[in-house]
DNA sequence: GCTTGTACCGTGTGGTGCAATGGTACAAAA
DNA sequence: TTTTGTACCATTGCACCACACGGTACAAGC
């Protein structure tokens, strides 16, 4: 499969390469069982940073998209075209959206529930 | 009654002119029906911008701690003492800090939630 | 020795929001 | 005319964060 990523794209280079793996999953360009490139392979061959391809390979395997098994390379998860079409980032949108509303419906001001996410955010657990 | 702002503290200056209201108003010291000093007026003595003190009052207000009659002046609300103990920002953050957890729980980044948070509080209603 | 994923230290850039400041203007009433 | 609260234009300094980058190191296995 190509990859191919736009520096000057309004995506992170990140998110696009999640996008394009996931698209490939989705169109049956790659197949359960496939290895990927390396990381270091990879980011070679785009020219990119390590430490990039490797934060898309950690949310792809968050999402099980891909497996990775160590030493012995990355591989497509067997569910991955089940998984890769689950969208956490919309249920986080809308239930965050619910609860904003309520307080701005309540007369809390923007800038208050800015200062409350931003202390909690700050704490590991509460 | 007698308001000390500290230019120096680490809490803004409207936020330190709420707590000082709330306080005499807790403490009997300002009595429901009092008048209060006008925005110019206190900006003035306390050499603040009229902005701040605005600041203040708007959001003393929207807590029904003092009551603004246009040309007439501001003064404290009758239920003043009932309502200056209650905490809006206690309920905003354990509301949020469930629904937060609920993210962190599932796996989702931080850093994700930063960003959908971004994006929600752009958007005037969802 | 080489590769694998992973983890840690750090730097720099750009975006964004907050607090506070300045000035100007308005309608309503004393 | 002056005072009231309120609204709009703007700017400054500060702080946080996301993104991407560089380097180094580790254990596990070929």
């Amino acid at each position: 499969m190509n990859i191919i990523v736009d520096i000057e794209g309004p995506d992170p280079l990140f998110a696009q390469l999640i996008q394009q793996i996931k698209d490939a999953v989705f169109s049956d360009q790659l197949k359960p069982g496939t290895a990927l490139p390396s990381i270091r392979q990879l980011a070679n061959d785009l020219d990119l940073n390590n430490k990039t391809v490797a934060k898309a390979y950690r949310l792809l395997e968050r999402d099980s998209v891909i497996q990775t098994k160590g030493y012995r390379g990355t591989f497509i998860h067997p569910d991955a075209k089940a998984n890769c079409s689950i969208n956490l980032n919309e249920w986080v949108t809308d239930k965050l959206s619910e609860t904003i509303n309520e307080f701005r419906n309540s007369g809390v001001t923007d800038s208050e529930i800015r200062i409350a996410f931003g202390n909690l955010m700050n704490k590991r657990n509460i």
